[in-house]
DNA sequence: TATAGGAGTGAGTAATCACTCATTATTGAA
DNA sequence: TTCAATAATGAGTGATTACTCACTCCTATA
């Protein structure tokens, strides 16, 4: 007997659209994954938090699976980072400065998100394999033509790249995961000094 | 009809202790959890990757989670580094040589375990608690003192202590963790190279 | 040798899961 | 207004889950 059937509206009395049904879903799960983690969570709960009936759910998507990656694709490529709104020179010293702080906001704006995915990235191939794309794409993509910039220029010494990207980001990531995982962690610093710390221990090193 | 009841015995016919039944219990789990995750492992399958029953299980663990706590309790506690076998007078500068490289040996040797851990510490406050914890006794307890050592013999500069060790540890567990989670990632150096070139950043920086 | 009790077993259980489908609600076009 | 197409629903389904328990096996002691 399904009788009580109400269809639910928005203000203009107009019913959503399938893409708005789907985006619903699609935040409610991110919701309820970044929470309980993928197998953690289950369809009945995603539905109960998009607001629809779980039927509804399967009707946008063929498997629980194929939310977990229509959550993550768009997610996983928000690599480009707008250094380009001054465009211009940045020395390359300038350039990773830039970059570090937009990572480092990017993280924490995205904190659950960011953990989420590493943490799936071990048990799911497909979410390892965006990931790691992603990750190649901005060490090699666009890191890796400023460092050699500064190297050729005379402003960085010559360290081989790939162990050098690999600490940059380690600092980054670990600071804003981490952080984020652990909130207790004794740190008074805002975004900035936090970044400005790390650059200056990037560029510097500890040796007197 | 529980007839063909044999219980397995080791090579000197005697049945096995609690004890390693408990362990072996425990090292089967630790086994299934590092591959598919805690919510995606079933006991039945922890009790077949330790041949027993899965009876058996619950005669040793009241609850799956109970198998968890007791998987990870003995690693987490790993923090100690057998610097002081030489134990001769090293200085602060060979003090986080030695400290790195004996981190990176233990996340090289345990490495599914390091992943899964922090993956976990998500989803369960016990294990983030158990962490968090085992770091900062690390990073506190251990680091510090050598690092103020450091700074009151002018050998680091007084930077601060806190975003100093965080980048460390960042560098450190990048490499040992994401590097094991993406095994493309190009890399062809041995562990010691890779220890010597985020050494080499750490104490002298990138700039010329 | 007899026996008490701990260790081991695996079929059984209630709960929960992802997913289905018959039915109803809502739409826009004719 | 009618109606065909599509969207939404939620009770239902078979599979799977963590956990139980009545029973058997094993061993240490007397």
């Amino acid at each position: 007997m399904n009788s009580n059937h109400v269809t639910k509206r928005i203000e203009n009395g107009r019913r959503k659209t399938a893409e708005e049904r789907r985006q619903d879903i699609l935040e409610a799960a991110l919701n309820i994954f970044t929470q309980k983690g993928y197998n953690g969570s289950t369809t009945a709960e995603i539905a109960r938090a998009a607001s629809v009936a779980e039927g509804t759910i399967f009707r946008h998507f063929a498997t629980k699976k194929e939310i977990l990656i229509a959550v993550l694709e768009p997610k996983i490529l928000v690599g480009l980072i707008n250094l380009d709104k001054e465009h211009r020179e940045y020395t390359p010293t300038e350039f990773f400065r830039c970059f570090l702080k937009n990572r480092l906001e990017l993280i924490k704006e995205n904190n659950g998100l960011f953990r989420f995915m590493f943490a799936e990235a071990q048990y799911h191939s497909e979410v390892r394999e965006a990931l790691f794309k992603a990750i190649l794409e901005q060490g090699i993509g666009i890191i890796k033509p400023w460092y050699e910039k500064g190297v050729e220029q005379g402003e960085f010494r010559p360290l081989p790249f790939i162990p050098t990207m690999r600490s940059f980001m380690g600092m980054a990531l670990f600071y804003g995961i981490f952080n984020g995982a652990f909130p207790g962690l004794p740190q008074e610093e805002t975004l900035e000094e936090a970044a400005d710390q790390m650059l200056e221990l990037f560029f510097n090193g500890l040796l007197v």
